[in-house]
DNA sequence: CAAAAAATGCGAATCGTTCCTGTTTACAAA
DNA sequence: TTTGTAAACAGGAACGATTCGCATTTTTTG
């Protein structure tokens, strides 16, 4: 059985689960209010974060100044374009858990995750520069 | 020869320079004042900004809502206290520059670098944890 | 030293995010 | 169906980090 879900916050997580974008509260709320105009912004970043905590859907850091999230909570990394910013999967992931157990005996600490970010250009991008000489 | 270098310029990086704590702008600035009581909260901005362009610093991003900085910009990684927000140096870095060309060519970008950000808790704050049983 | 260029201080503005408060909704018991 | 209660919500105010605008000061150049 699935948990407490009211219309607007089952709406909310279908629309993060329904796209690979990675996106932020912002992007979320304005393809929200295309079926439901009457939710707010606040209800999104509330559902949001209680995703997260819940740990159907996951962070993946601050992206120019906004936070971008992700229902795909496999394990799979990400890489940023430094220019149109736009997020993509990488499924390399370098640190197995026991690897992660390991660093952090190796210097007192307790691990529990590994991020790992790529960044550059994206095809596209890569593209543009290339034709501006 | 060493650029252009205002005296509270160089204060400025001075500071992020002497310190391993991976510092944010608020610190950064809190710090000068000792020394400079008269500059300004936007100076260290454009400061850090200009640092980062330049490339003498580089940001690790943005832990619980402020951006932080490290002027060690040779490869490595770091943990984050989810607890405590400690920055720590990890040596382990698992992606060599070969290995990021291949990633890219796989996927058809140009992948420049690779951040990994280990999480969990610091040894001081995995030993309160335990404590409060 | 004078003129031009670069850097700065300070306060206002911006922008993402969170908080506050009155209202609505969901759900269970009567 | 009505009533009670807790959770969820809307909307706008508040907040915090960062950036901007512009007048002033410092640095550089000649």
């Amino acid at each position: 059985m699935r948990e407490n879900f009211s219309r607007k916050r089952e709406a909310i997580l279908r629309v993060v689960e329904s796209t690979k974008c990675h996106p932020s509260a912002e992007w979320v709320y304005e393809r929200i209010r295309k079926e439901h105009p009457d939710v707010s912004l606040a209800t999104v970043y509330r559902n949001l974060k209680r995703f997260c905590e819940k740990g159907c859907v996951r962070s993946i850091g601050v992206v120019n100044g906004q936070e971008r999230f992700d229902a795909d909570t496999s394990p799979h990394s990400h890489f940023i374009c430094r220019s149109c910013g736009a997020v993509l999967d990488i499924p390399e992931t370098p640190f197995t858990p026991e690897a992660l157990g390991e660093i952090g005996a190796r210097h007192g600490l307790r691990v529990e995750r590994s991020d790992v970010r790529f960044a550059g250009l994206c095809g596209k991008c890569a593209a543009k520069v290339q034709n501006k000489s």
